[in-house]
RNA sequence: GGUGGGUUGGCCGAGAGGCGAGGCAACGGACUGCAAAUCCGUGUACACCGGUUCAAAUCCGGUACCCACCUCCA
């Protein structure tokens, strides 16, 4: 089995085949960064970056790209409250960003283009499908353009949806629109908005409408067709939607395959920005250990609601306790040499099915109980390959404690001298042991766990964890 | 009104016609100076009502409740 994924457009499961053999290009929304991310927009960069390393793993050279759009109503509205320049906030979220990514272990995109750095693009844009008569500037005066829903037959087709049974937009003032449904391209800059927030165009001086930027840059990055396109199940309609519907008009093929992650839920409702009920990644991740959040996120299937809840974080941490004790007992050290032979086949069976995470992570368990069982067996050979498979799954899902994009969590030097210092102490504790002192060895070990260090013994000596 | 998803054991969470995914918690046992870790064992769950079938959590029809999108949202 090769790796299948389900297509949101055609509502199946079916193979993945790219467009370029050995190549995979993916375009996933980015944030508007108006707010630091919560763990809902962290899910998507999670399950993105697993997709890209499952890609990878079976040797595609994968590139991403992810949109940042730095210039938006709510943008404008935070700033002016907060008394910042627009970009000024902009850039502070974009940086709260790369934070969350880096706190998850997700690598960056390759490319991460800004919407205010793509303008021209955008007014070319906006110009073909004026040309080819799929957009036209309002007739009001506002300076907007507006994509022409009617003359676009396929329109709905991503979330299967006929015109004439859509609600009809909330702003009942249809402005200068011919449709309600018509959906702004281009919008004419407003009296009360700052100077810095309009850029010259054709229709007077006016800002991209935001469906408008990810056809423009997923263009330019990644051509007029490309593999795969993701972002959250929120984006589905009506932004997913009306940028096919843009980009097809416009003479592109565009995305080839879609993939909608579901949401993080709070109470069963949806996390969001505008409810105000989202956990922003760094509260989170300063109580529980970053690689459980991950592994929080990757429990359920990336298609499926995850519940927020401090027992389920609870949980995660416990299950990456039993990972690490068995790395630790294993001996695992240094970086993975990962290759794909090294995978038991139930886990790529069940990467291959639609990214199938919650089956995958049972293969890891599975294998982690058979390298136990080897390693009390004393069977060093088995222990060895367990070993490997498990590191070349926590490889795959992002979750191996030496890859480098956990680096930042322990820096090396002072690891060792740490390592020297409770070696020391160590050496008390067993010498008073040797002497059967039970009363000083355990008073050892209680000072040791009051701050924080976790002392084992086993038949192969004295093991320690923070 | 339109479109889509959900309801699984104490908890989380997979699965999608027939062998109890996996984890957490709990209980019993092994090991251990004690602890921890680990291993072994213990569970008769699939919202409700009908139907199809030798066999249904899984298929079909209906009911209830929940959620999402149709307005900025990952």
């Amino acid at each position: 089995m090769s790796f299948h994924l389900y297509d949101e457009r055609t509502g199946q499961q079916t193979e993945f085949i790219p467009l370029r053999p050995g190549e995979v290009s993916i375009y996933h929304c980015g944030l508007t960064v108006q707010s630091a991310p919560h763990l809902g927009h962290i899910r998507k960069e999670v399950v993105f970056d697993v997709l890209r390393r499952w890609l990878s793993a079976q040797g595609y050279d994968v590139t991403v790209v992810a949109n940042i759009t730095d210039i938006d109503d709510k943008i404008l509205a935070k700033s002016a409250d907060q008394g910042l320049e627009w970009y000024e906030l902009a850039y502070a979220m974009e940086l709260e960003l790369h934070r969350a990514y880096a706190a998850l272990g997700c690598q960056p995109p390759n490319y991460e283009p800004r919407a205010t750095g793509h303008i021209s693009e955008m007014i070319e844009l906006t110009q073909t499908l004026i040309e080819r008569g799929h957009a036209y500037p309002a007739e009001d005066g506002s300076g907007d353009v507006y994509f022409d829903v009617r003359s676009w037959p396929d329109y709905g087709e991503l979330s299967n949806q006929r015109i004439d049974d859509m609600a009809p937009a909330a702003d009942a003032d249809p402005r200068g629109k011919r449709d309600p449904r018509d959906f702004a391209l281009w919008k004419g800059s407003k009296p009360n908005e700052p100077a810095t927030a309009s850029w010259p165009s054709p229709w007077g001086r006016g800002r991209p409408g935001w469906h408008l930027e990810c056809s423009a840059m997923s263009l330019k990055y990644l051509g007029s067709e490309f593999d795969i396109h993701g972002g959250g199940l929120d984006l589905r309609f009506p932004h997913h939607e009306n940028e096919l519907a843009q980009s097809r008009a416009a003479g592109h093929g565009f995305a080839k395959y879609w993939m909608h992650n579901a949401f993080v839920t709070m109470a069963g409702e949806k996390m969001s920005k505008s409810l105000g009920n989202g956990t922003v990644v760094t509260e989170v991740t300063q109580q529980y250990p970053a690689r459980a959040v991950r592994l929080y996120l990757l429990g359920p299937h990336y298609r499926s609601a995850i519940e927020f809840s401090p027992t389920s974080l609870a949980e995660a941490t416990a299950q990456l306790d039993r990972i690490d004790s068995f790395l630790g007992r294993a001996g695992a050290s240094g970086q993975v040499d990962f290759e794909l032979a090294q995978l038991p086949g139930d886990f790529v069976e069940a990467m291959d099915d639609d990214l199938g995470t919650p089956a995958a992570v049972a293969v890891l368990f599975d294998t982690i109980k058979q390298g136990n069982r080897a390693l009390d067996a004393a069977d060093r050979a088995s222990a060895d390959q367990a070993l490997t498979q498990v590191r070349a799954m926590l490889h795959t899902l992002g979750l191996d404690p030496h890859d480098p994009v956990w680096a930042g969590s322990a820096g090396d030097d002072l690891t060792s001298a740490v390592d020297g210092l409770v070696a020391l102490v160590l050496e008390q504790r067993s010498q008073a042991r040797a002497r059967k002192d039970w009363a000083t060895a355990d008073a050892i070990r209680d000072q040791l766990a009051a701050i924080g260090l976790t002392i084992e013994d086993t038949a192969d000596g004295v093991r320690w964890s923070l």
